[in-house]
DNA sequence: AACAACCTCAACCGCATCAGA
DNA sequence: GTCTGATGCGGTTGAGGTTGT
């Protein structure tokens, strides 16, 4: 019976979230903000894990979420910026405003992926791979740069650590200025769409 | 109308990383 | 320095919807 009852205790909802439980978790968070998961559930009342109420959060109901189609523009973002960074999909969510990372994984693995599968059957030749030797040159330079600096500075060249997302700035992709995008495209004009 | 095949997307899972004690 | 809990990320799953036969 108390084994039952424990059981009963941890056993937490799964699945599709109800329209009461969605407005019990954002009254939760519009109080006590968006941190702290594990707290959450059991102050809103909820038989979930904090885990799921965050990515319930964070894919459906945070402010500033833009649902439905994805525009042209926003797909041939996507497009340049996968060639560019790989499945980072968080990253490429930060570029896209109001779009989460779950959303634009989705949209890859259910449409760009099979456009851009076709795509290489025709042209021959791997995009994919190019973009990678395009993308190592670029980390190879950003590399070198940071050498000579260190060189200057006197640090350990065999302690390098390079993060792509430090180096490069995406910052002007929020005001819809997509160049930069091209910019490192170019560097190897094969790659380009 | 009934069924199968396929597609989409919300949600889960496991692992990695971070931050604070 | 290391331990632990919290958070974040990407891969995967499965329910429900749509389309084709």
């Amino acid at each position: 019976m108390e084994q039952k009852l424990s059981l009963k205790r941890f056993d937490v909802n799964k699945g599709a979230w109800t329209a009461e439980e969605d407005r019990k978790l954002a009254e939760v968070i519009k109080v006590r903000g968006a941190k702290r998961w594990k707290t959450i559930p059991t102050i809103a009342g909820l038989n979930r894990c904090g885990k799921s109420c965050r990515l319930r959060w964070m894919n459906y109901l945070r402010p500033n979420i833009k649902r439905g189609n994805i525009s042209d523009q926003e797909e041939d973002l996507i497009l340049r910026l996968h060639k560019l960074l790989g499945n980072r999909w968080s990253l490429i969510a930060g570029r896209l405003p109001g779009r989460t990372d779950n959303e634009i994984k989705n949209y890859w693995n259910s449409h760009l992926s099979k456009k851009v599968n076709q795509k290489k059957k025709h042209s021959g030749a791997s995009a994919t791979q190019g973009c990678k030797f395009a993308q190592q040159r670029l980390v190879e330079n950003a590399k070198e740069q940071v050498r000579e600096e260190n060189t200057s500075t006197g640090f350990e060249e065999s302690n390098i650590s390079f993060d792509v997302d430090d180096f490069f700035d995406f910052s002007n992709v929020d005001t819809g200025n997509f160049e930069w995008v091209n910019r490192f495209l170019e560097v190897d004009e094969g790659f380009k769409f």
